[in-house]
This record gives structure tokens, sequence and C-alpha cells, in this order.
DNA sequence: GCAGCAATTATTCAAGTGTATAATTTCAGC
DNA sequence: GCTGAAATTATACACTTGAATAATTGCTGC
């Protein structure tokens, strides 16, 4: 008469991300407040008891829903890395192209982005994950300029080379958010000739466009 | 016996602005998830009930706390260009000096800001604030780079203006950004060199330190 | 000082929240 | 096929949420 509903015995690694892409897809269209147990197990198409199977607690599930944002989007600027070109010149200009256009560049991702930052000033954990992947993506940068620099014959050294990838860094995070959240203020390619341009002008250095 | 609580009568504006800065409040400390109406209330030390009579949901509490924040930002922002000297170059100077500094560096403004960044993809009202106060923000800057470049006797188009404003505008944000939540990861001063050097390579010009 | 109106508080309510627990179902091993 | 343990669903609950309404208070104009 009730008719119980039926289902399928997952993994639990399957579960544990179904749950975990569903919080972000929750997050990404209505922000942390839409994120509940419900809507939450409703989109991974599982029962809100689940989760406490899972996860002891909803926090725990958020906490990991960050963490794993935070790999993902490190691992795909990782990836993209084994397309590139070996010469360090062309290197360099693929990787500033690919920062600031799509598919990097996308309203979603810097939803979800923007949701992270705002937890970092007030959870060690986050401020953690934040700068440990920080420093990840920045000293990849940093290495290279100073083989982009170092194949250009020019002179350069490790202080100089720090500040360059700082403010390297912040460049693209810059303009990865704008695209990203005003795609109308640019035009086609524009984007991707500023930030090899102004990359050009910042490292000295001549960049194929 | 009951001992209803005394009261003062303040003016609609008073209130209302205590309402919003006790709903900005609210959403540094604890996110947009703490910004309850009871919370908000207990913060500008009101009664819950007084909300819904200055402004009609909650929701409108908190689109007008996201314009209050924007244009505050804003205002900040020019007014501190009026204690920046007249030369253009020093000019520029102090401007990027202060965008990368104390007070405009801050924990609680950069979680603010994340929090208004993560509504603009999903909400057209916060998409339009946005695009303003960048707009406006990336317009000075661009005026003042056209001041310091023929003040400097280099030469400078349009366009080139417009690549170079939209470039330092992402290069200002993202050390604004990381700044504000990693201070640790910065040595005293560091950040404001940095700024300062990447924009004398980025425009080609000697800007005093 | 008093009348009346608007500001403010107090109270109430239905809906939604996270979590705990009990009831069932799936499925692997025999 | 049976059995038992683990996965999953269903139910219940206490609490919080935003909002609506009623009761009271402060204040302005006379």
């Amino acid at each position: 008469m009730t008719a119980r509903r039926t289902f399928k015995r997952e993994g639990e690694e399957a579960r544990r991300t179904a749950l975990i892409d569903a919080t972000l897809d929750c997050i990404a269209e209505g922000g942390p407040q839409a994120a509940t147990v419900r809507a939450i197990a409703l989109k991974a198409g599982v029962t809100p008891g689940l989760i406490k199977h899972y996860f002891d607690t909803k926090e725990d599930l958020v906490a990991a829903a960050h963490e794993t944002l935070m790999t993902r989007l490190t691992e795909a600027s990782a990836a993209a890395l084994d397309d590139l070109p070996a010469d360090p010149i062309a290197r360099l200009t693929g990787f500033i192209a690919n920062a600031v256009t799509p598919p990097v560049v996308d309203p979603r991702a810097m939803a979800l982005w923007a949701a992270s930052m705002q937890l970092v000033p007030r959870d060690a954990a986050m401020r953690d994950v934040h700068e440990a992947t920080y420093l990840a993506f920045r000293d990849r940068l940093e290495r290279m300029i100073a083989d982009a620099l170092r194949a250009a014959g020019k002179p350069y050294d490790k202080p100089t080379t720090r500040a360059l990838a700082i403010a390297g860094n912040a460049l693209l995070d810059g303009l990865w958010i704008e695209a990203s959240v005003l795609p109308d203020q640019f035009a086609q390619g524009e984007m991707r000739s500023i930030a090899i341009r102004a990359f050009a002008r910042l490292l000295d250095l001549k960049l194929p466009e």
C-alpha cells in the first residue's frame, strides 16, 4: 500500500561523490542557504537520511564539498598543462590564454569560488586549503616565468621572479573573475589578447598572440 | 509585571541604516545564513518585527545591504583620491599603494565582497550594481593611467589605455584579494612594492617607491 | 497635559531546518 | 534459495526560520 521507494546499492565512494556533487550544484544555483539536506538528497537521487550515513553532519559534507571543489580547480589547471607545448615561451602563453578563456572562465565556477572565499577569513581549515592551492598555482606560474625568461636570455633572480609570479597570479585571478562575471563587457578573444599583452609588458618579453 | 521593553523612536533613516549595518555585520561574521531576522534585529538593538516595518521582506533588506556595501566601497576609494597629490605620476602611485594596503585591504570587506560576487551570476540586479561599480572604478583608473602616460611624454592611444586599465584593475583586484585573505604570506610593505613595480613594468613608466 | 498617530514591541503561526531513530530492502556469501 | 549484515528509506522531533497580526508605547501638535 505505502509502496516504499525502490533503490540500488551504490558503492560508498560513488555515493559520497554524488552527495558532494549535489552539494556543489545546490550552492552554485542558490548559494549556501539553498544547500539544505533535502535539496542535496533530492539532487543526488537519494533520501536525506543517507547523508547522515555517510557524513556525520551536514557541516562535514559542506566542508568536503569545498575541499573537493578546490582540488578539482587545481587539477583542471594541471591537466591543461599536459596539452601545452614544450617550448617555455609558447607554454607560458598557452597557460595564460587558458586561464582567461572558457571553460576555465565560467560563471558557475566563479560563484562556487566566491562561496569558498567567503569562508576563508573565518574558517581555519578553509584557509589552509586556500593557502595550499594558491601557493601550488603560484609556484607553477613562477617556474614557467623563470623558464621563459631563461629561454629568452633575460636576466632573472629569485626575488624578482617571486614578485612577478605574485603579480601575474593576481592579474590572472582578476581577469578570470571579470570575464566570468561580466562576459558581455569583453569582445571575443579580447581577454586573451589583454592578458598576453599585459604579461609581455610585465616580463618584458615578446609573447606570440 | 511583564515589563515591556522600553524604546526610543529614531528617525526612519537612522533605523534603516542601522538595520543595513547589522545585516552586513552578520554576513561578515557568519555568512548569509547567519543573517537571520532575529540576529539582525539583535545586533541593531531592535525587535525582529521592526524589520517588517521598514522592509517589506528580508530579501529586500539583504538587497539594500549589498547595494549599500558596493556604494560604500566605491565612495571609500573616491574619498581617498582627494588626499592624493596632483602630480599624475605620484597620484597614480598613491592610488595603487592605497588599493593593496590596509585599511582597503581588510578580511571583513573581502568576505562581504565575496558574498556579493556569489550573487552576481544569478541575480540581475546585483549584476547591474557590480557592472556599474566595476566600470566606475576602471574608468577612473584609465583616466589616471592616461594622465600619467601623458605627463611622462609617452605615446598612448585609446584602445591601449583601455587594455591597460582592464589589466591594471584585475591586478589590483587580485592583489587585494590575496593580501586580505593571506596576510601572513607577504612581508610588511611587500604588497605595495610588488604592485608599484608591476604597474611600472605594465605602463613602462618609472614610478617612485 | 492630552489626543491621536505612527513607531515599536510582543505574540503567534506555518513552513522548513538538521538530526536521530526505527523500519525496510538490497545483496553478498554460503 | 536463505540468512544476515549493511545500505537505504521512512518517520518523528525539536528547533529555527520569515512573516503576519495584535498590543503597547513614545512623541508631536495642540
